[in-house]
DNA sequence: AAGTGGTCTAGACCACTCA
DNA sequence: GAGTGGTCTAGACCACTTG
């Protein structure tokens, strides 16, 4: 059966081969992100169940599940007993907000208003090529905005993005959405992210951007998410007024 | 061969039987875990491999994977391909610390000194019932201390422990430890823990066990880490000094 | 009743570690 | 070369959802 599963790959110009060492049910993982990536699958689709893509695939059924488990895992698909294998919608509510970790007093991540203060493209600096492992010459988008909660301005935000995954961010309308949801329309699939933590004090012109004075503290938000291949994606700086109970939630093991 | 399992843990006591619902991987890790709070595998000890495993639980060499492989994901094992599968030491380093998440400059977690300043046992405060899910009456350990990073006091913690969990903390030895030592010494398996962090300033009494001044700003780690199981053990307010570059640092995905 | 994912079995072979 | 965990196969039956 390995055989069968190769030729469908390779016969569909799939990175894998009769002589990968990778395991089958990493190979089948990559196949089943490249059909959501390419479009093949849409989001909130229902795909087939598991034994025929089983052997649609030329796989055991068990390799299949373990393939479609760690899509599962890494936030790519949803199972539901009885009911099939959905395509997760990047997009939507649920998984937009999923690298938010600002919440209000009252414990909801906070969904406010977001007004796009700048755009511009630009040649990497060395401290973004640091952070976003980015070479000399490569381009990057800044972003900066300033978030809301019922008209009152909470957040600044200095969003840094490799140009390599996001080839043109020229609108407002792009500038202003959440990374989740620029992801899925560039074809990129998002995975873990690390952000650190610390105090610092308003410059002039954040202050300004959040209505306070100069000179207030902030809590300085330093962020970088990485794609599922490990790649940096974007590195964000926020700064955030921790005035109203609003505090910033981790959660570990 | 199922029933051999069931019989095979109701002579053991386990709380499993023939007529249990709860799926056989799950009661074989729950068995796996029994087994390294009573002290029958030690840290750091090989266990027998999983052919053997498997007869002697009474299940499949598949469910016996699933049950080692979700172990380990819960960080009672770690498997090594070649050696064998090995209970973890939660008192070695690499485990005691896994919920420390203030770094300093370098990106290195502190590894300082830490003074108890105070200890004594209560009934529970009202939101410390709230944050703990205990009951009016029942009892808990208070433990104020402060932690420096080359005789520089950073962190001051107040800390909160379950006496049902923890029902002896009296020397400051006791006191002195991290949560993951102390939780092994009394067989107390842990998972997942939140924090959420604020901006505050130091009272007169933190200030001055941080030797700092009075209204100093902090950053505010309000913590609490739960068992295995999903039951609070442990709540702790810390106040940390954001000088020299130190920082936290959270992880996601 | 039909279809789905979830659990479980009973093997086989491979890759790695170590004496 | 012996022993370990890692991968893979090819089924079976169960629990759940929906028409």
């Amino acid at each position: 059966m390995r055989e069968a599963s190769e030729i469908y790959a390779l016969s569909n110009g799939l990175p894998t081969s009769r002589f990968s060492n990778r395991p089958l049910y990493l190979q089948v993982r990559d196949a089943i992100a490249q059909r959501i990536v390419s479009g093949e699958w849409k989001p909130s689709m229902a795909i087939p169940n598991e034994t025929d893509l089983a052997r649609e695939f030329g796989v055991s059924p068990g390799t299949m599940r373990k393939a479609l488990d760690l899509a599962e895992a890494e936030r790519l698909l949803t199972r539901r007993q009885g009911r099939g294998t959905f395509v997760n919608d990047q997009s939507s509510q649920e998984y937009a907000v999923r690298y938010s970790n600002v919440r209000s007093r009252d414990g909801k991540r906070i969904d406010g208003e977001v007004e796009v203060l700048s755009i511009y493209e630009a040649t990497v600096s060395e401290s973004e090529g640091m952070r976003l492992r980015l070479r000399a010459r490569d381009r990057v988008h800044h972003i900066r905005r300033v978030w809301s909660d019922n008209g009152k301005p909470y957040l600044l935000e200095d969003v840094v993005l490799s140009a390599r995954l996001f080839p043109e961010i020229r609108s407002h309308d792009d500038a202003s959405q959440r990374l989740a949801v620029l992801a899925q329309k560039f074809g990129v699939l998002l995975g873990r992210g690390d952000e650190r933590i610390t105090i610092s004090s308003a410059e002039p012109d954040v202050a300004s951007a959040l209505h306070v004075a100069s000179g207030t503290t902030v809590m300085r938000l330093d962020r970088v998410i990485y794609t599922l291949q490990g790649v940096p994606a974007e590195w964000r700086l926020g700064q955030c007024l921790t005035d109203d109970g609003r505090y910033y939630m981790a959660q570990f093991s």
